[in-house]
DNA sequence: AACCCAGTCAACCGCGAGGAC
DNA sequence: AGTCCTCGCGGTTGACTGGGT
C-alpha cells in the first residue's frame, strides 16, 4: 500500500502565505483552538493542506514567537545545545522561548556554522578542525566549553546529561527552578501566555506565568480587529501591539487551548 | 541598467513515532 | 498484531534580496 498523501494535492495552493491567509488562519484558530491539522484547512476556508497550516502557525504566525536575529547569549545557546543534543532542533528550540526549530535551523545554517568555521571548529563535532593548521581553535573552543558550562568529557559523553548542566544558565532565566527538562519540549502551554496588564512590566513570560493567571471569568469572546492589510506582521507586530496595549491582556484559554484577548475590567 | 551570484529564510517533502481501531 | 491516520521533526528546496561587476 502506498503512502497517502498528507492532503490531496489536486487544488491545494502552495508557496507563499498571503495576507489573507495568515487571517483566515489565524481567525481559524483564535476562534477554536489548534485541534486536528487536518481539519482546519477545510474548517478555515483555506486551500492548503494541514501540514502548511500547522508549520504557518508554529513558524510564523504564533503570538509568542520573538522575531528577528538571536541574541549573542541565544546564538551561545544554541552552540553549547547543538554540542550536546546534535541536529535535534526541536529540542534545542525547546530550551528557548520564542524561538522555532525552524528558525534557529537556519540560523545555525547560515550563521553560526560559519563563525565556528571562522573560529576552526568542526560545527559537527565541536572539535577544532585543524589544531596544527588553527591554532586559534583550541583556545577558541574552551571559551565556549567554559561558557556554557560545559566539560570536553561531558561532550563526549552523556550528551542528554551533560546538556543539563549547560541549560541550567538559561538566557530565559535566571531561576533554574524553571529549567526545562531534556525531554520536554516547553512550548509555551497555553496557561502560560499572559501579557500583564499596566501593572506589571510589557514584557511577556513563557516560564512562569502563575502569578499573573486570570480568573476564567474574565476572558472574553475575541474579535480579531480589522486589519485589513497583508502579513499583519509585516510592518509591525500585531502581539506586541497587544502587548502595549495596557488597557488589555492577551491570554490563551487553558482549558480550550483557544486564545482569547480579554479586556481588563 | 542589466546581469550574476551568494546569502537568507519561508515553505515543502518525506519519514518515523505514536495513538486509535 | 496489523493497519491506518495524524502529527512533528529534520533535511532540502526555491523564491527573494542585496551586493558586486
Amino acid at each position: 500500500m502506498g503512502r497517502q498523501p498528507c492532503c490531496d494535492k489536486v487544488g491545494m495552493k502552495k508557496g507563499p502565505w498571503t495576507a489573507e491567509e495568515d487571517r483566515k488562519l489565524i481567525n481559524f484558530i483564535l476562534t477554536n483552538g489548534q485541534c486536528c491539522w487536518r481539519a482546519v484547512p477545510k474548517l478555515a476556508g483555506l486551500l492548503r493542506c494541514g501540514k502548511s497550516c500547522r508549520l504557518r502557525w508554529t513558524n510564523y504566525l504564533r503570538p509568542d514567537l520573538k522575531r528577528g536575529l538571536l541574541s549573542e547569549s541565544e546564538e551561545q545557546m544554541v552552540i553549547d545545545l547543538h554540542a550536546a543534543l546534535g541536529n535535534r532542533w526541536s529540542k534545542i528550540a525547546g530550551h528557548l522561548p520564542g524561538r522555532t526549530d525552524n528558525e534557529i535551523k537556519n540560523h545555525w545554517n547560515t550563521h553560526i556554522k560559519k563563525k565556528l568555521k571562522k573560529m576552526g571548529i568542526d560545527p559537527a563535532t565541536h572539535k577544532p578542525i585543524s589544531i596544527s593548521t588553527d591554532q586559534e581553535a583550541p583556545q577558541l573552543q574552551q571559551e565556549s566549553a567554559v561558557s556554557s558550562g560545559l566539560s570536553e568529557a561531558d561532550q563526549n559523553k552523556g550528551n542528554e546529561k551533560s546538556l543539563q548542566s549547560a541549560i541550567t544558565s538559561p538566557l530565559s532565566s535566571t531561576d533554574n527552578s524553571d529549567s526545562f527538562c531534556t525531554d520536554e519540549v516547553p512550548l509555551i502551554e497555553p496557561h502560560e501566555i499572559l501579557v500583564h496588564g499596566p501593572s506589571s512590566s510589557t514584557s511577556y513570560t513563557s516560564s512562569s506565568a502563575s502569578s499573573g493567571m486570570l480568573d476564567d471569568k474574565q476572558f472574553l469572546s475575541l474579535e480579531w480587529p480589522e486589519y485589513t492589510t497583508m502579513s499583519i506582521w509585516d510592518d509591525f507586530n500585531f502581539w506586541d501591539s497587544l502587548i502595549e496595549d495596557s488597557d488589555r491582556k492577551l491570554v490563551i484559554d487553558p482549558s480550550f487551548n483557544q486564545f482569547s484577548r480579554t479586556l481588563e475590567i
